[in-house]
DNA sequence: TTGCTTTTTACAATCGATTGCAGGCAGGCT
DNA sequence: AGCCTGCCTGCAATCGATTGTAAAAAGCAA
């Protein structure tokens, strides 16, 4: 079954008898009109009979166009950034592109290699979701005269195209929420700083508290991990007082504040409401299903993607930011405080009060955001 | 900054003063012997000076090896198949591969058309996490002559290699540990027969309870979904005297069959223990924690990874099947059956009986497996 | 010095498609 | 008839790297 010979153009050309530019001429739909119409019926009919597949390195290598992106994630895996990838597939495949997948971690070097990597493949451009705020592989990009937009993170400098959501916002909506529930004393566990989804988030919050006329009390995560979240939760439950609310940069936080409430014997909401960013799958099966902030990360990789491809075909000079909306998803997890009547603690029977396993160490850390 | 001509071969020749072909060998591991090493000596120096990066495109072209593998996917956002694809892009960005992915949904016309686009792409490979029992997907890319591995699913005729989770040991292990309980009346959410994993888990399934002498009761879904759960789990509840255990063909189902034990107000593990397949992330957190059958998808990933790299490396005329051991994970939604003291329906405060928030339809079809 | 082997380097073809340029041919016009 | 215009098609260079072969240079023995 295997065609011995590989169809090429040459050989579609001898076939028809006429020469391979014509043949050329004939399939591309732009310079069609350049042959004769029978002619090229002939040749198409040939192309057809024959299983033509054109060979596209060869016409990338002419053209210098691979119809080939280069997408840079710091986790495949993670809930947050494989939606974004469907969203980049998606519109890369309705426009005849294809995404080339690095999985290159949080290490700027192996990021580094990777966007060679990609470059010598002469990828038309390039997609990263793992920018921190002051970014070298941006620089390292730039120097390489490729195009580049960033999603879901972007950098401090603002010296490439970015889609992201609205951190801030969200965090305004996380706290208008609670606070209308009556909450007042309410600590936020931020994530890292070096991430623009943790600066944001923070800020977004602090900037909501102050409008509120309330004081923030922020800890900040390493990374954003369930474990990473444990932490400074007990630091805001310990040191802040007739504290009612926990807001968390990130849903995998929210689940390590679950935890550190659990091993305090808080409930939530009784005790404490808690609220995520994010909503992830399966956020909204846990116990209590949590409230959170909703981003859609396939429209932010969807998006990413329309940019990308608009900067190729216009050459690269539009340089925009596109901020998508959040959304509030309020579930159980957020309710009114329970107004100075004391942390009750209840066991319903055989579990434990708040549902949750026992911590159970992930071998990935999970990054996040 | 950007280098307005890109630095090629030739202008690494004239820079040296020796001919294009002598810095080739000169920047080839294996063809450096046959450059004197002075000469060689300069090049690389002069290679690193310039910043020269090999153009792959050219490469591929005269060697005919792209070192690109063509990834396709049904859906890249399910937690089943994006640590698949972070297993093969580890391994093959360690092998100096590239994946290049697909979603492709679960229409073969599409699957195809993917196929073919990246055979035109050159790539040296496909893994193919798509295909159905019989699948004309696979036939087309055995008539196109590129190496293929199967990942998860496999197909019936086993006419190319495959890395896949025991299916049918993995339900053997829910049998067994449900029997274990003391649970006799056990059923079971089949996955869609047109996919070995739904055809092997039953089957699995249906030879576990011969072993123990007990008789099955199957119920089939039409996808791997939550909402596809719900329907056959209902009719085991309906037409099964005396079921105390579902074991679903999957964590999606599983969830779905939680829903429909709400539905009718029954309490799980108290009325009805579940176990689902895969070990989804985040199963462990619902309510209850999901007992389930655990794969390790990054693995399988690796392994179809490494087994389409050895196939390209020794000529593709290997052709195995590799399977991988599941594993039970067990958790608190399976318990001892309450033996005829009839079902118990508990609310505990404030909530639905068994935490689940109110079913949410899913804009995209969950498939999965 | 001659003759022969062994390095080392240059030449040129090649992978397959694209594209500027020129040439051929037909038809229309004067 | 002569000339011009416009439509098709062929020619050949090109993208950048690889590689078989030939040639040049160097080394060595007699």
């Amino acid at each position: 079954m295997a065609p011995s010979p590989p169809i090429t153009l040459k050989r579609l050309a001898e076939a028809t008898g006429v020469h391979p530019s014509t043949v050329s001429r004939a399939l591309n739909e732009k310079t069609r009109h350049l042959v004769a119409a029978d002619v090229a019926e002939r040749i198409l009919a040939a192309a057809q009979a024959l299983g033509y597949t054109p060979n596209r390195l060869a016409a990338s290598l002419r053209t210098g166009r691979s119809r080939l992106i280069g997408v840079i994630l710091p986790d495949i895996a993670n809930p947050v950034f494989s939606p974004i990838l469907g969203g980049i597939a998606e519109v890369l495949a309705a426009a005849g592109y294809s995404p080339v997948v690095a999985d290159a971690g949080d290490d700027t070097s192996l990021q580094t290699l990777f966007v060679d990597n990609l470059i010598n493949h002469q990828v038309d451009g390039l997609i990263l979701a793992t920018v921190t705020r002051e970014d070298g592989v941006v620089s390292h990009c730039l120097a390489r005269g490729v195009p580049v937009v960033l999603v879901n993170r972007f950098e401090q400098r603002g010296r490439v195209s970015a889609v992201v959501s609205d951190d801030a916002a969200g965090m305004c909506l996380a706290v208008d929420h609670v606070v209308a529930q009556g909450h007042a004393v309410i600590g936020h566990v931020a994530g890292p700083h070096h991430l623009s989804t943790g600066e944001l988030r923070r800020s977004g919050y602090g900037a909501a508290m102050a409008r509120h006329g309330l004081a923030p009390h922020v800890e900040e995560a390493e990374r954003y991990a369930r474990e990473a979240g444990i932490g400074p939760a007990l630091r805001l439950l310990d040191t802040v007082p007739g504290l009612t609310a926990i807001l968390a940069a990130n849903d995998l936080l929210a689940l390590g504040v679950y935890d550190a409430l659990h091993s305090r014997g808080l409930s939530c909401p009784g005790d404490i409401s808690v609220v995520g960013h994010n909503d992830m799958p399966l956020v909204d099966l846990v116990a209590p299903p949590l409230t959170t902030v909703r981003i859609s990360h396939r429209d932010m990789g969807r998006e990413a993607a329309r940019l990308l491809l608009e900067e190729i075909a216009d050459g690269a000079d539009v340089r925009r930011r596109i901020v998508l909306p959040p959304e509030l998803v309020t579930r159980a997890s957020t309710g009114r405080p329970s107004g100075g009547a004391g942390r009750r603690f209840v066991t319903p029977l055989g579990g434990r009060p708040d549902g949750l396993p026992p911590f159970r160490r992930q071998k990935r850390p999970g990054l996040g955001d």
